[in-house]
RNA sequence: GUCGCCAUCGUCUAACGGCUCAGGACAUCAGGUUCUCAUCCUGAAGAUUGGGGGUUCGAAUCCCCCUGGCGACACCA
């Protein structure tokens, strides 16, 4: 059977980092079978719909590697009357009736309401809705979870399919597209697993086969409870601005939820859909931390190739951008080994493209003027301004001095960055230019 | 509250009845390298597998109960 699934979601805002996920295992469940992958948007609540977020979402899929096979926009399909025809059916069958409650909605339903009571009152227009039967017990094999779940459909509420806007809801929607689409895996958030004894019932009742079904865990926040924007940072979009590459992103949310036996950790997208194996899905709710993710990113920044990041930081960095291409990279290199994520570069190197205002009280008691006027002596002398030349004078000046190394090295630092952190004070002296270092030091002297 | 799912170091996880008084990674701590910070290398600490009962010669692994966590209970997805 050839393999199709779909990734489903709703242009309602910012692509939350679980979606993401959820595409990233319904991409590499196809692939991983040489199988579709394709992309549904479900805009069928037009209250909900944000203009501009279904370009996002098709944007990002891209960014992250992630093309699709098959585009469909639900909103689209209610034009060819599919979803009103399902419907009829099931009004036809019975299996569904008119009702004509006000909508409720998760303010206004204080509570449960099981069986509809327009069920019997055969109206003939209204909210179509689903009459589940009383009595029955009902299952399936979760492709996820790999586990029979069952439900007494005596505790499944009557659910609304179609809305009097002629519109469907999700409920709808996803039977009739799945099957529709011949989507043969249906791996969604576990949030559905509660509606699905709903879905399972439409499907027998339009003599429909549903695909496989499978939930995947919930990411949980730090705080506790599903990840969610109150408490964290959840949209893709805020991860790529803070300097993560997708490539960490994608990695590190891929284990989050699965895992291989042999617990490897580094995956590209391609290694993944080799390695796939549905075995490794968790069961149990994974909680976001993202130092592992700032690892992955300092992994991956790593495992760049200097041009590849130093092109990265001219995106994310104009000053630095207008710099000639040598010293971009001299910078590049220098910092490479020092950032965990993109945005890190401008607070680690910016003094070496423009000059930071240096606060006294960090020489704290070093002997700073000190060590600062000696330099300017020495370095005026060096020729040509190398590295190496640079640092062989000041060795020269430290031995004769008999200062400690650090401390004269503290105020050099200082005086060239107006911080107490940053690459070898050295090669960014060089960087700097004779001119320019010997004037940051007159600056403080 | 009702229904459902889940339960191994702080976190992500390995282990699919015996090779495990539980292995790896992140984080933490210590040491080495070093002009600071990182990178890199070494090492340490960290889980009697939520608790209690079974089954078995043998259980983290199977069963039951409890507890806890999470999710869902809209004409939203």
């Amino acid at each position: 059977m050839e393999i199709r699934t779909r990734f489903a979601p709703s242009p309602t805002g910012s692509l939350h980092i679980g979606s993401l996920r959820t595409a990233a295992y319904a991409y590499t469940l196809a692939k991983h079978n040489g199988g579709q992958f394709i992309l549904r948007i479900e805009d069928t609540d037009q209250k909900r719909e944000v203009a501009g977020s279904r370009e996002k979402i098709m944007e990002l899929l891209t960014l992250f590697g992630m093309p699709w096979d098959e585009l469909y926009i639900q909103s689209e399909r209610v034009k060819t009357g599919v979803y009103q025809k399902a419907a009829n059916a099931l009004l036809s069958s019975g299996h569904a009736f008119f009702c004509q409650c006000p909508p409720r909605n998760s303010k206004t339903a204080s509570e449960k309401v099981l069986r509809d009571p327009c069920r019997d009152k055969n109206f003939t227009s209204g909210a179509i809705k689903l009459r589940v039967p009383d009595n029955e017990k009902i299952e399936f094999h979760d492709y996820v979870l790999n586990t029979d779940i069952h439900w007494d459909t005596n505790e499944v509420a009557d659910i609304t399919l179609l809305k009097t806007d002629g519109f469907p809801t999700y409920h709808l929607a996803v039977v009739v597209d799945d099957s529709e689409m011949k989507i043969s895996h249906a791996l969604r958030a576990a949030e559905w697993l509660p509606s699905t004894p709903v879905h399972l019932l439409t499907y027998r009742y339009l003599n429909l086969i549903p695909p496989q079904i499978g939930h995947l865990t919930v990411v949980l926040d730090p705080e506790g409870g599903k990840l969610s924007k109150r408490k964290s940072t959840v949209s893709v979009d805020r991860f790529i601005a803070d300097g993560y590459l997708p490539e960490a992103l994608l990695n590190f949310i891929i284990l989050l939820g699965w895992a291989p036996k042999d617990n490897r950790e580094l995956f590209t997208l391609d290694e993944f859909v080799t390695a796939f194996d549905p075995n490794g899905f968790q069961k149990s709710n994974p909680v976001f931390h993202i130092e592992k993710l700032d690892w992955f990113n300092g992994e991956y920044i790593r495992q760049l190739s200097v041009e590849q990041l130093n092109s990265l930081f001219i995106v994310h960095c104009s000053l630095f951008s207008s710099l000639n291409p040598k010293k971009q990279i001299a910078i590049t290199k220098l910092v490479q080994d020092r950032i965990v994520k993109l945005s890190d570069f401008n607070p680690l190197a910016g003094f070496l493209f423009e000059r930071p205002k240096v606060d006294i009280s960090l020489f704290g008691n070093l002997d700073y003027k000190e060590h600062l006027k000696s330099a300017v002596e020495v370095l005026s002398l060096v020729n040509p301004w190398t590295n190496e030349n640079i640092q062989e004078k000041l060795m020269g000046l430290i031995k004769e001095k008999g200062w400690k190394t650090g401390d004269f090295f503290m105020s050099f630092r200082i005086a060239l960055s107006g911080s107490k952190f940053t690459p070898p004070i050295t090669n960014c002296a060089e960087i700097l230019g004779k001119e320019e270092t010997i004037s940051r030091f007159e600056a403080v002297l």
